[in-house]
RNA sequence: GCGCCUGUAGCUCAGUUGGAUAGAGCAACGGACUUCUAAUCCGUAGGUCAGAGGUUCGAAUCCUCUCUGGCGCGCCA
C-alpha cells in the first residue's frame, strides 16, 4: 500500500520534470509513511520539503505542483497539503478492504515476504557452555535468536540455527574437578574444595549420577559412567554429556531446535585449531613475549593484544573461537549472526581482528552480532540475585515450569536485545488484564469462540467472491484494516533489524483495536451481508495474530 | 581510566530510521455486562524526552561535551 503511494509521488515527480515545472531533474529517495495522527491523512510524504531547497521554491509550492500531476483519481479520497508542505494522502476505503481479500488468500503466509532472496543465513545462539543448567539469560537469548530465526525464515532467508558447545578449555577441567570432589564427598567450605570449583546442587546431582553408573545421552553422544572417583577423565565425559543432556531437554521445553550442534573439541580433534595457529603465525601477526605467543589484534582495533597460547602450552578460548568461525565461513554462509549476551561484546572485536589477521578476504564487519543486555529477575518485588558460584539463580526450566513457555518466550522477547529487561514473575504468572501475553491470546480465543457462536447458528464463513467488504465501514473496522495491512512492513522492518520486539508490540496494538471493536460492534447480527462481512474481518484478525505469534514461537490458543 | 549499552509520565516501556500536537500498559480516579468470553472496553489525570551546546525548514531521534545506571576490560569462556 505504501509502496503503491511511493510509485505514484515517484512518477509525479517525473511529470512535473518533464514539464520543466521542476529544475533540478534530482529526486531525492521518496519518504512516505505513516503519519502518527489519523487527521493527517493514511500516508504522508515530506518530498516537497526535501526538494524545496534544490528548487528554490517554497516547500508548499513544489508541493502544489506534485500534487497537480499526480494522476490518482482512482485511488485517493483526498490529497492535500499541510503544514510546512507535507503531502497527507487518503486512500480510498475500497483500496484498504482489498488487503482483506490478499489475507484470506495467502493465509498462514501471510506477512512473509521474498527479500532474503533464499540466501543462506547462519544464527547462533544460546552457546551455553556445559557446565550447569541454562539460566534466565540464556533463556533471553534462545527467545530473541529464535524468534530471529522465524523472522528470517519468514522473509526469505534460508536460516541455519547453530549451537556451539564449549566442551574443551579450562572450564570443563574446573567442572570435572568439582564433580570429583562431591564424589569424594568434599564440600564447597571444605579446604580442599577445588578452586573456583562450581558449587551448585547440580553438581552433587551429577556426582550421585555418576557414581550410580547411569547413561548420560545427548546427541550422538551416549556416556555411561565408569563410577570411579579417581578417574577424572572419565568424570569429565559423563558430566558434559549430563549436563548437556539437560540443557537440551530445557530447549526443548522451550521449543527452540538447533539444526547444528557444533563441539569446541571438535576443533582439536580435526586440527583446525592447530593450522589456525599456523595460518596466524605464516601471515607475521604473531610474536612471542613472556612465554607465550600473541596475536597482534591491535593492529585490527582490538586495544591490547591477545595471547593465543598461554605459557602452559594450551591455548586461550579465543583460539578456536576464530577457527569455529571460520568454518563457518567455509560452509559458505555469507551471513553469520552471533546471539549472545553483552558480558560477551568484547569476543566482537577479538573474533573479527583473528579473522582478519587470516587474510582470507573474510569482510571486516563478518560476522554480525545481536547483544541482549542482562536479565534482572523480580518476585514479590525483589531482585533475586545470580550466581552461579554459589548455585543460586532462577533456571530456564524453573520459568517455563512456574510461568509457563508462552509467556516467557513472550516477556524475553517484548524489549529490544539493547535494553537491559526486568523478569517480573508475579506479572508473567499473572492470567489478568494486566499480562501482555494474555491479552493477545484472549483476542484469538475470543474470535474463535465468536466463530462458534456463528456456526451453532448455521452461519458458515463465506467466499471472498461472497462477502459484502463495503459494509465494513465504522472507525473500528477500518483501523482493524490499515493495521492488517501493515503488517508485512512490520515484520520486514523486525527482521532486517534483528527486533523481535515490534512483533509484539504489534500484536498488543492489533489485539487492542480488536478488542475495542469488538466492545462497540457486533459480529453476528440480523443482517446476514453485515454479518458475513465482520465474520471475514474477524477470519482475517486472527489469521495475522496466529501468524504474528507463530513467528514468536507462541501458540494462539482457540479457548481459554 | 578505556570500550559497549542505557536514560522518555509515579512504575514498566513504545516511538515507523530526522517530521506535524511525544504514545501504550500498569498504578490513581470516574464510568460500561438481560447482548458473540468483563481475561474486555470507554473516559479523566499524568512530560523541561537526564543536562548543555551544535547541525537544519524541522531533533526524543544525528554530532560534541557533562552526568546517571548496567556490562566488559584475564596467559577464564
Amino acid at each position: 500500500m505504501k509502496e503503491l503511494v511511493r510509485e505514484l509521488v515517484r512518477k509525479s515527480l517525473e511529470q512535473a520534470y518533464a514539464k520543466g515545472e521542476l529544475a533540478s531533474g534530482q529526486f531525492p529517495a521518496v519518504v512516505v509513511e505513516t503519519p502518527a495522527h489519523a487527521e493527517h491523512g493514511d500516508f504522508a510524504s515530506n518530498v516537497a520539503m526535501q526538494l524545496a531547497k534544490l528548487e528554490k521554491k517554497s516547500p508548499r509550492v513544489v508541493a502544489e505542483i506534485l500534487v497537480q500531476h499526480l494522476a490518482a483519481a482512482d485511488t485517493f479520497d483526498k490529497v492535500e497539503i499541510a503544514g510546512p508542505g507535507f503531502i497527507n494522502f487518503y486512500l480510498k476505503g475500497a483500496l484498504w478492504r482489498q488487503a482483506l481479500g490478499e489475507i484470506d488468500r495467502v493465509g498462514a503466509e501471510y506477512g512473509k515476504s521474498r527479500i532474503g532472496n533464499g540466501e543462506k543465513v547462519q544464527v547462533e545462539f544460546v552457546s551455553a557452555n556445559p557446565t550447569g543448567p541454562l539460566h534466565i539469560g540464556h533463556g533471553r537469548g534462545a527467545a530473541i535468536g529464535d524468534s530471529l530465526c522465524r523472522l528470517l525464515d519468514a522473509t526469505g532467508w534460508d536460516v541455519s540455527r547453530e549451537f556451539y558447545y564449549n566442551d574443551a578449555g579450562q572450564q570443563i577441567a574446573n567442572l570435572a574437578r568439582s564433580v570429583q570432589a562431591r564424589c569424594l564427598g568434599i564440600e564447597p567450605d571444605d579446604p580442599s574444595w577445588p578452586a573456583d570449583g562450581y558449587q551448585g546442587e547440580y553438581i552433587k546431582d551429577l556426582a550421585r549420577c555418576y557414581l550410580a553408573g547411569e547413561t548420560a545421552d545427548a546427541g550422538d553422544q551416549h556416556v555411561t559412567a565408569a563410577r570411579d572417583a579417581h578417574d577424572l577423565e572419565a568424570i569429565r565425559h559423563f558430566a558434559v554429556a549430563y549436563l548437556r543432556r539437560e540443557q537440551d531437554q530445557d530447549l526443548e521445553a522451550f521449543d527452540v531446535r538447533f539444526d547444528v550442534y557444533y563441539l569446541e573439541s571438535s576443533l582439536y580433534a580435526d586440527g583446525r585449531v592447530a593450522e589456525v595457529v599456523k595460518r596466524l603465525m605464516d601471515n607475521g601477526h604473531t610474536y612471542e613475549q613472556d612465554g607465550a605467543l600473541w596475536l597482534r589484534t591491535t593492529a585490527f582495533g582490538d586495544d591490547k593484544d591477545r595471547v593465543m597460547r598461554k605459557a602452559d602450552g594450551s591455548y586461550t578460548y579465543f583460539v578456536p573461537d576464530i577457527a569455529y568461525h571460520l568454518t563457518k565461513w567455509e560452509r559458505g554462509f555469507i551471513r553469520v549472526i552471533n546471539e549472545q549476551g553483552a558480558d560477551h561484546h568484547s569476543t566482537i572485536t577479538r573474533v573479527r581482528a583473528g579473522l582478519q589477521a587470516l587474510d582470507l578476504g573474510i569482510p571486516q564487519g563478518w560476522p554480525e552480532y545481536v547483544l541482549h543486555q542482562m536479565v534482572t529477575v523480580m518476585r514479590g518485588g525483589e531482585e533475586v540475585k545470580i550466581s552461579k558460584r554459589a548455585g543460586s539463580y532462577v533456571t530456564l526450566r524453573d520459568l517455563i515450569d512456574e510461568v509457563g513457555r508462552d509467556a516467557t518466550r513472550f516477556f524475553f522477547v517484548m524489549r529490544k536485545p539493547d535494553s537491559q529487561l526486568v523478569f517480573d514473575i508475579d506479572l508473567a504468572k499473572q492470567q489478568t488484564l494486566d499480562n501482555p501475553v494474555y491479552y493477545v491470546q484472549y483476542a484469538h480465543a475470543r474470535i474463535c469462540s465468536i466463530f462458534e457462536n456463528a456456526r451453532e447458528k448455521g452461519l458458515v464463513p463465506a467466499n471472498l467472491a461472497s462477502v459484502p467488504l463495503d459494509r465494513l465501514e465504522t472507525t473500528e473496522e477500518m483501523l482493524l484494516i490499515k493495521a492488517l495491512a501493515s503488517f508485512p512492513e512490520v515484520v520486514e522492518g523486525s527482521a532486517l533489524n534483528f527486533e523481535p520486539h515490534r512483533i509484539t508490540n504489534y500484536l498488543q496494538e492489533l489485539a487492542g483495536l480488536f478488542h475495542s471493536f469488538y466492545n462497540k460492534n457486533r459480529v453476528v447480527t440480523e443482517e446476514p451481508a453485515l454479518t458475513a462481512a465482520r465474520l471475514f474481518l474477524l477470519k482475517c484478525v486472527a489469521q495475522t495474530v496466529r501468524n504474528g505469534l507463530a513467528m514468536l514461537g507462541i501458540a494462539a490458543p482457540e479457548r481459554m
